[in-house]
DNA sequence: CATTAGTTGGACCCACCGGTCCAGTCAGGC
DNA sequence: GCCTGACTGGACCGGTGGGTCCAACTAATG
């Protein structure tokens, strides 16, 4: 555990941000900076110096994880066939709801959203919408190559992504168990293809 | 203001929930008690004479204001073209995200979901589940009468549900401002239940 | 080795809030 | 006119949790 001269600790930074999920996932907004600290094998104090306060520790955890969640996208869509490519881009748009985190981190936002409207906006650009852009992008792209007819390839991106994401959402933010396996997935993510294609055929 | 004898004030149990609305859109779930009395203009105590504590009175919220939002779906569908149906349906699905209740219930539900997963639940079966379901009926039907062709209903339920909700009703969530006019609303229904029926014609 | 700065654990302060209690009031039922 | 029972307002209690403080420790720097 290296501690470079002058500076807090690096790796207790992303301790801290660990543990904070975890413990905002069981106890929602209401978790006590203390069991987060114990939970990093921190001091309370620790925490303090490195985020200043309990907002800005969501604040942070909000903007720094939910960028990873939107990045894998970006490489998508490059395959050939359309078919393909919006089955791949499907099961990326699903992914994030296999993880906890995902979960912990929009609910988190939705319950600072009253008290904090900037966090849970900015984690709204960096995740849903950025995801929307980026197919919205291809969309208009598959459409100049004649092998999509979308108008507005914004809201098609849009109804393509709730389509997939939706119910399965609203269900796991009400925490009912999301019990969804790798086929199920892949299944949803091809059906949810196939639909769009005849919804948007040229 | 009729007071039953040997009776609590029914009016101040409605009043009561209408004031835990206001407060809990304003605060979240950390919204004090002694505010809702307030709003309520009704003493704490009469709170706890009528719901117990903080606990019931979000439960018995969530529970009776989320079946006023499912019910308007139970008349549609009935109208011959599909086309017309499902734009009428789609707008009942778009019509609660107008209504800031309809977002305080599902902040609330959900950052209870953790500690109280019994209301959300209930909450989901009584709202977006019953629409799912109903909706489903309806594409069952119009599949039998050969109208329609959804090998799965309870699926392109979902599809259907999600492309008009999902992406507006996530951003809601987080508090982003929903600028949806009427005319919109009209606009993204008439398009979704276009292309839903290309996707699923027979 | 002395300095500096982050870390630790734990005590501590204070504000807030859920929930209770109580004395007094007011409206119906008898 | 008296009893019953809900309502009021406000005091009150106790737990909890954000945030601070401090003395002791430790690891890089020079």
């Amino acid at each position: 555990m290296p501690r470079l001269a002058g500076q807090i600790d690096l790796s207790k930074s992303e301790a801290i941000l660990d543990a904070a999920v975890l413990v905002l996932a069981e106890r929602g907004v209401a978790a006590p900076m203390e069991e987060i600290a114990r939970r990093a094998r921190v001091s309370k104090q620790t925490i303090y110096n490195h985020y200043g306060s309990k907002a800005e520790l969501v604040r942070a955890l909000c903007e720094r994880r939910m960028v990873e969640f939107a990045a894998p996208l970006e490489a998508a869509g490059a395959a050939g066939h359309p078919a393909q490519a919006l089955t791949d881009i499907a099961r990326i748009l699903l992914s994030p709801l296999l993880t906890p985190q995902y979960l912990t981190l929009l609910r988190t936002a939705m319950a600072s959203a009253a008290v904090m409207p900037e966090v849970a906006a900015a984690l709204y650009e960096a995740g849903p919408r950025a995801s929307r852009r980026r197919l919205a992008d291809f969309l208009g792209a598959e459409t100049a190559a004649g092998r999509l007819a979308c108008p507005d390839p914004l809201e098609a991106a849009e109804f393509f992504a709730g389509m997939v994401v939706s119910s399965r959402q609203t269900a796991y933010l009400l925490g009912l168990p999301l019990a969804l396996t790798e086929p199920q997935v892949n299944a949803i993510a091809a059906e949810a293809a196939h639909r769009f294609l005849r919804a948007y055929a040229p």
